[in-house]
DNA sequence: CATGAATGAGTGTTCATTCAT
DNA sequence: AATGAATGAACACTCATTCAT
């Protein structure tokens, strides 16, 4: 009675006692760990159990299957690009356009470059039902669109906001990922962060000049 | 017993007759519909064969094992963008750069509209040791640094090219992808590869201006 | 996937409870019963767990592998036939040569007298990597050279013990075998055996006589 | 339909032409050449057939399954032991007794020592359901009883005859074997010999002298 | 709460055998 | 005769999950 067992789905208990939080943490730290020797295919509950030094029934007292493993992995992760995420944008309430870009795009950048890969073996080899919850630009989009209706100018049609923020999001993230994973081996850190922060208030310029009219060849 | 498997990875035939690209495609459509259906733990080898209407010995008569069906899996993907991505630079060879790069991201999102989710479920549920060859930023980079340095202004200084390339490739990667699987639904996708381009063209200008005094409004 | 089978060639229990050992004992009895019904060929995993009324995971649980199911099976018949010499080895400990040569003739049948077809099954059918381990003319040679050397005439030269405990050694364990497995229908046990170590003795013997002149009748 | 093809047991065809004759061995050669790598494990009717150089269909024209192969395998084996004895038993009909030992020891050694570990693979790797034909000792028994009723002494009574029979051709397979594969280093082949040869023939003598009351502790 | 032995459905893979060509 | 692609039953082994202690 293995693969059919989703129907238990009822979360076994919230840790908050200081305890439990320690010991789900150990857990998760075992699932990276084993994540990065053998990609997923090397993370199994009795694997993780033995590698975060608990048996295996307390893993089961804590999360109900395998897949909320899975998933509490990636909310810790996104718990911590939250965390500077929101830091920043907290920052830079008051800031132009171009501190905030400067910023949040540093956050990014600051939130991967500790941990490079993990995001990436994240991403590309623990499966997350594609449900937006997951997905950075979706996330923010609605954040980014206010951040951005407070700062542009008025004549920006205010549905374009959308695409603003659309953008925005789309670039902090892809290419905060792109500068610590894909950076040419050429160019310093320093110098390709400020060419993608000049790059994306580029980018976001260009919607505000000269409009094009809408859906015409 | 399995002692002696991983011996043989290599006798396996080169599936170049039409009877044999047939048999090998129904396993990878096979392995598609099982995809979808129910992420990449769904793919299983005897799935395949039974899905495809093969026999599980056939599979392994073109495949040495399943990993190396994830790798076709992958090809056959990129094969599709690298057809349309090639035909987009050889019919633009003499254009001009707005007309490269909206070719590029109309080409980039062609490939990808026809089945939005696969490439979406390629990327973030079968495994792909990041070996860069399916990298698409990282695959492109020198075609298109060439295409830059055959286009941009002499006042770019040569060593800029990388930015340019690496600029282009994830900015044409990452809103390429995200134009066909998070675009907002009160965007047109029209409006959306127009405002796309136009902010690609306004990123790869901005590096091209005098380097501003970093932390200048 | 399979491919990280073969790492954990050691983390297994040893069974020294009474409760593994009680199961172990089964698995092996499983296996034995298999063998004899459809030699080695028949023995299969799946089917000793079946046969030993365990699950195949509790086989898996005190074995790495087949392989070491085999071992296992070699080494708990060697250690039958160990005990039964060793034994024999300390009773005849100040007993003559002939005392010794008959007891440990007679010890060699007892041993396998009890189940005479599993010993040649054992030898024929379960693969054993030639290791020495389990040639018995090879683990007993220095114990019996030994005891050779204690109980020959001076004359002998001290050279010669190899050659000595070499014939005693395989004389023991063919005429042993064949004792037990092949002798002809027509001869009593006791009667074949009181031959045979009549035979082994003068076989000694006659080693400890001057060389002849090779070729002379 | 694999293990329960036991059916077809018509051997499909005596090779008697040239052509076939060369095909057959080249097939038993190849799974001569693989026993040897790795054990009756990899003999495989598929690998036979490739390192043979020919179709696997060529394979089962020529024997109905896979146990015939084996069959064939033992059959040729003991076909070279059987021409090498044959002779030494022509050329030593009308020689003593000592002579005759000499010689079939010599044999013995001789069928054996091109290929030591051949023999001690086929009777210890592959599976051949003990009947009988394969063992030595019960193949000789009668051949060797009217060689030595041909030349033992008067005294001697018939029924004896059975027991030395028994072991001469047990002594001679074992020590046969025994020398060329167990052989202490220190001592030389030459030296075993004779002291083999030697001890045998003592063997022989012991059971004419001094017969014990039969039956009696 | 914690443990870890036990479970067994299911996995990747092999290989003896067939049969259309 | 000879070929070799195709077959699929069966194998060795794994691992998510349970539950008695």
């Amino acid at each position: 009675m293995k693969q059919n067992a989703k129907r238990s789905w009822s979360r076994r208990r919230k840790p908050v006692q200081q305890r439990s939080r320690v010991t789900v943490d150990a857990m998760l730290d075992a699932a990276v760990k084993l994540l990065r020797r053998g990609g997923a295919a090397a993370i199994t509950t009795n694997r993780i159990a033995e590698t975060a030094g608990v048996s295996i029934g307390s893993v089961y007292q804590y999360f109900p299957n395998k897949h909320a493993l899975f998933v509490a992995l990636h909310e810790r992760h996104i718990s911590i690009v939250d965390a500077v995420m929101r830091r920043r944008l907290e920052e830079c309430a008051e800031s132009s356009l171009q501190r905030l870009v400067e910023s949040l795009l540093d956050g990014m950048v600051e939130a991967h470059a500790a941990d490079p890969e993990l995001s990436e073996l994240l991403q590309s080899e623990v499966p997350h039902r594609a449900d937006g919850s997951v997905e950075f630009s979706i996330r923010y989009h609605s954040v980014f669109r206010a951040a951005l209706a407070q700062r542009l100018a008025p004549p920006a049609r205010k549905l374009d906001f959308d695409i603003h923020a659309f953008l925005l999001a789309n670039l902090i993230d892809a290419l905060g990922h792109a500068l610590v994973l894909r950076r040419p081996r050429r160019v310093s850190l320093a110098r390709a962060k400020r060419a993608c922060s000049r790059a994306i208030l580029a980018c976001l310029a260009s919607l505000s000049t000269a409009v094009p009219p809408p859906d015409t060849p």
